[in-house]
DNA sequence: TGTTAGCACTCCTTTTTGTTGAGTGCTAAT
DNA sequence: ATTAGCACTCAACAAAAAGGAGTGCTAACA
């Protein structure tokens, strides 16, 4: 470990330049950060760091810029603890951003974004529960016309998803409605996921039409489908760009590509899952367009039951402390919402 | 207007710097586009229709430009008419696009966003109808638990919008269902707007309790608050982004700010609402942000009634040819698409 | 009379060159 | 161990110079 004045020194440099974006001389720490030494004794000192790899000289003169390894060290230890808090105030105002916008549980995820990103200046992402993972509430029918109804599938998490589709032929509304009866009566409460291995002989023998069976086993299957892949939030990509790392017009193409690759994104979200709190810096990444980018992302849970993940994504140069802070509260807070939308 | 000559040489200008977004010389024209003549001589035309208005110099020396006045002419008469509809093969392209991915109405619109940026580079926009333009078709509860049920409303054009309610004191389901017949009965076919002034004596009267009555009000109501405001559609940003014109960092930056200013974007949609197709060309919009955009609408219609819009939206210097004959299919396609989710 | 070659001129673009300044690294003195 | 002093590096900026695409005009030509 280092000794107390270097870490001093990581903190300093860390800290101005999370500020300033500017790689940060001796000069600039010995004068804004009190030490009680010259600048030449801080050379001394961040040469030193910059052999054991927590500082960068992109060429010789021209201050030094934190490496990710740097970073580490600061997230890890010498991040400031009351920045990982936040203020009251900050939570009040949240809380009526919330009050004002969500009516519909996909309004929370939207609107959680919207807010990660406005307070972080940062690329937020939430990776929104998969319904497959959820208990199957309940299918019901309505009536259409003659031919048709409509499909409505229920799950515990609050997801309400309904289609249109053929009443088979020879069948009637009514036998609609009991196929639903038979399958909410034997599935009610299992996940969906879990129909499958479960239940499905008994309820083919409780409904008897092998047709109907089918078709309720369809209109499952097929909402499933629209359903399952887990939905992805993203938020705050042009307040992203108002950093000052995105002066190149290439370098900002190349981010806004990146950020619309959906795959790659849930990818980078999924490594995380129920990892807690995680931060991963800049080339810790393994995944190439984001070498250049930190993220912490964060899972949230629903009575020990895992939901989703909550991330922000940004240059390296990132107020870590605050994107902690943000995420660690939302992450509780995003539970509480969603319960209310619960039944 | 213009003699022949100039108008070959308008059309030449416009054709070259719409395909190199390089101003284009004299030398150019000459030698590209085979008049039989001398540079020194198209440098003479070029002249005269700066002179009229149809050309910018950005200063003396470097080619010419098209003004805004200069594409309206070509789009609206120099325009090569085989440049204004698409190729079977592009159709059946655009076919198998849709049949690949959409399942459900909200991705008909998705879709055609994406469909129509990919093939124009440039950004698509697309209004979707407003839900209380349709006409109501039904309203429904489905039994949740004791003391709550869900309420799901369908409209003519596809839409079903479900939302949790709590059972007022003292009614049962079935009140609710009775309700909700009485709705149907009243009601159905009636655009939801019209509503109010309409039949709500009648309906009140049918159904006798107050409080009934105001609750199934209040879900109409409700439901119709989050349906109400159109949706936008966008697409293409990125690939936009690439076209030459956006080199310089603050022109990317203020155009994607322009592009998350979902109330300007759908106002500028609005004041072409039942055009057909029109064409905005740079500085005749009036809208700032968008003066040195060119921007092609067009509302889309199902059997007589208004639905929505389609636009491409990008730099003036645009392949118009493209576009337009994109928005033409597209505005005919989409609602032979959503005919198929209709009822 | 319309067309064209020739030429001077403009002004953007690129390259070159010089200047400045922040910052380092080393050394010798404290 | 610390620091003052100094030479050195290198990005960033600016000014100057060279290059080039293209125009506008004039005078000659068919």
């Amino acid at each position: 470990m280092l000794d107390e004045r270097k870490r001093k020194v990581l903190s300093a440099v860390v800290t101005d330049y999370i500020a300033s974006a500017e790689p940060v001389g001796s000069r600039t720490i010995a004068r804004k950060y009190d030490f009680g030494v010259s600048p030449a004794t801080i050379r001394k000192e961040m040469a030193d760091l910059e052999m054991l790899g927590y500082l960068e000289h992109i060429h010789t003169s021209s201050g030094r810029v934190p490496s990710s390894k740097g970073y580490r060290l600061y997230v890890d230890n010498l991040l400031p603890p009351q920045e990982m808090r936040l203020s009251d105030e900050d939570k009040k105002l949240i809380d009526s951003w919330y009050k004002a916008k969500v009516k519909r549980v996909d309004e929370v995820f939207k609107e959680t974004a919207r807010i990660i990103s406005k307070v972080t200046n940062n690329v937020s992402l939430l990776l929104a529960p998969q319904m497959s993972q959820a208990a199957y509430r309940c299918l019901q029918f309505l009536p259409l016309d003659e031919s048709r109804a409509i499909a409505v599938l229920m799950t515990d998490a609050g997801f309400v998803e309904n289609r249109i589709i053929d009443i088979p032929d020879g069948a009637s509304f009514d036998d609609l409605r009991r196929v639903a009866g038979v399958f909410n009566d034997e599935c009610a409460g299992y996940a969906i996921d879990a129909l499958h291995p479960q239940c499905l002989a008994k309820i083919r023998q409780d409904v008897g039409d092998e047709s109907l069976y089918e078709a309720a086993l369809d209109v499952i299957n097929r909402s499933l489908e629209g359903e399952k892949k887990e939905r992805l939030y993203l938020g705050g990509t042009t307040q992203m760009l108002a950093q000052p790392e995105f002066q190149d017009v290439e370098k900002v193409k190349e981010t806004l590509i990146m950020l619309e690759e959906e795959q790659l994104l849930k990818d980078i979200l999924h490594a995380h899952r129920g990892e807690g709190l995680s931060v991963t810096i800049g080339s810790e990444n393994k995944y190439d367009g984001v070498k250049d980018m930190s993220i912490i992302t964060a899972t949230y849970h629903l009575g020990g039951e895992l939901l989703g993940t909550l991330a922000v994504m940004g240059p390296t140069r990132m107020e870590y402390g605050k994107a902690i802070s943000m995420l660690n509260y939302m992450n509780d807070h995003i539970a509480e919402i969603i319960k209310q939308f619960r039944w």
